[in-house]
DNA sequence: ACCGGTGCAAAGTCAGCTGT
DNA sequence: ACAGCTGACTTTGCACCGGT
């Protein structure tokens, strides 16, 4: 088949089919053979390269993350896909028990403390505007039953978010010490764990002239790009405090923990989408 | 028998190009 | 602008080997 030809719609299933299976072993922390699958599913396209099938799994990845799912790590979601795939990535969902468990279980796994690495360098760039779909998708009322949100299970996982803030205290202690802040690196605070979460940041840490650092630590075992949850608390904070506020986002956390930071006010970085409201009664 | 080092092939990743 | 694709690059796994 020339290139530029399109998919037909049972190759796209096809596709889906063997990215699903690979994602639930994924997520179950199986190990599998990522050749393998693409050379078992290239037998069943038709005459598509290798390249062009592993383009249309980042492709994959890339709807996953937009419908709030998780997705395989490897595949870096690429946006320009064709909404047949959309389609196809939803139908394949709703009818799939296996990867449903498998993401319930991933999220609410519990986490080992996972100690800053002397070896690899933990901290990325944070992602370019030009790495997302710049416009998202309206927001279409989904009434299915069997949609779940996973990254709101995620975030309400105790033991991933304390693992996260302590990785975080560790990081800012190392890093002052580096510096040669040996003092302040020892007045680096856990406020989430000593005064509570309504300061609307969880760590209190130093620049190294000792101005202070406040930093919202958001976790996840997913990939860069998974969107997060922030409270109204924790943007106002950021506003309020855009001079010395930081959100830290960790990701990947459960193998190769890496970081970026968000400098200043969330909304400057983020676009933020109302999901939940509170209703008061009328007065 | 066991350990760690080495080198190479297989597996995996991804930036950027191409045709419509 | 979009969807598809290429190929070069990086990482990982493992067979082999020599020293203990």
């Amino acid at each position: 088949m020339a290139r530029g030809d399109s998919w037909s719609r049972a190759e796209v299933e096809a596709c889906v089919a063997s990215y699903l299976t690979m994602l639930a072993l994924d997520l179950n922390g199986q190990r599998y053979n990522k050749t393998e699958y693409a050379e078992a599913l290239m037998r069943k396209l038709d005459d598509r390269s290798r390249g062009s099938v592993e383009f249309k799994h980042c492709n994959i990845s890339a709807v996953l993350l937009e419908l709030g799912y998780p997705s395989i790590n490897g595949y870096k979601p690429r946006f320009n896909y064709q909404l047949e795939l959309l389609s196809v990535v939803e139908s394949q969902l709703a009818g799939n028990p296996v990867v449903d468990a498998a993401a319930q279980a991933a999220v609410e796994r519990p986490a080992i403390e996972i100690p800053v690495s002397e070896s690899h360098d933990v901290w990325v760039v944070a992602p370019k505007p030009g790495n997302v779909r710049e416009k998202a998708a309206e927001y279409a009322p989904n009434f299915l039953p069997v949609r779940r949100d996973y990254l709101a299970r995620e975030a309400r996982n105790r033991s991933l978010g304390r693992a996260g803030e302590l990785f975080v205290l560790d990081l800012e202690a190392r890093r002052l010490h580096a510096e040669g802040k040996k003092l302040l690196s020892e007045r680096v605070e856990h406020v989430a764990a000593s005064k509570g979460d309504g300061l609307g940041y969880d760590v209190l840490s130093y620049e190294s002239d000792g101005r202070e650092r406040l930093i919202e630590v958001k976790t996840t075992a997913f990939g860069e790009l998974t969107p997060f949850y922030v409270s109204r608390n924790e943007i106002a904070r950021s506003n309020a405090d855009a001079d010395k506020y930081r959100l830290y986002r960790l990701f990947d956390f459960r193998e190769k923990p890496k970081v970026f930071q968000l400098p200043g006010s969330i909304e400057a970085h983020c676009r933020l989408d109302p999901v939940t409201y509170l209703a008061r009664f009328n007065s």
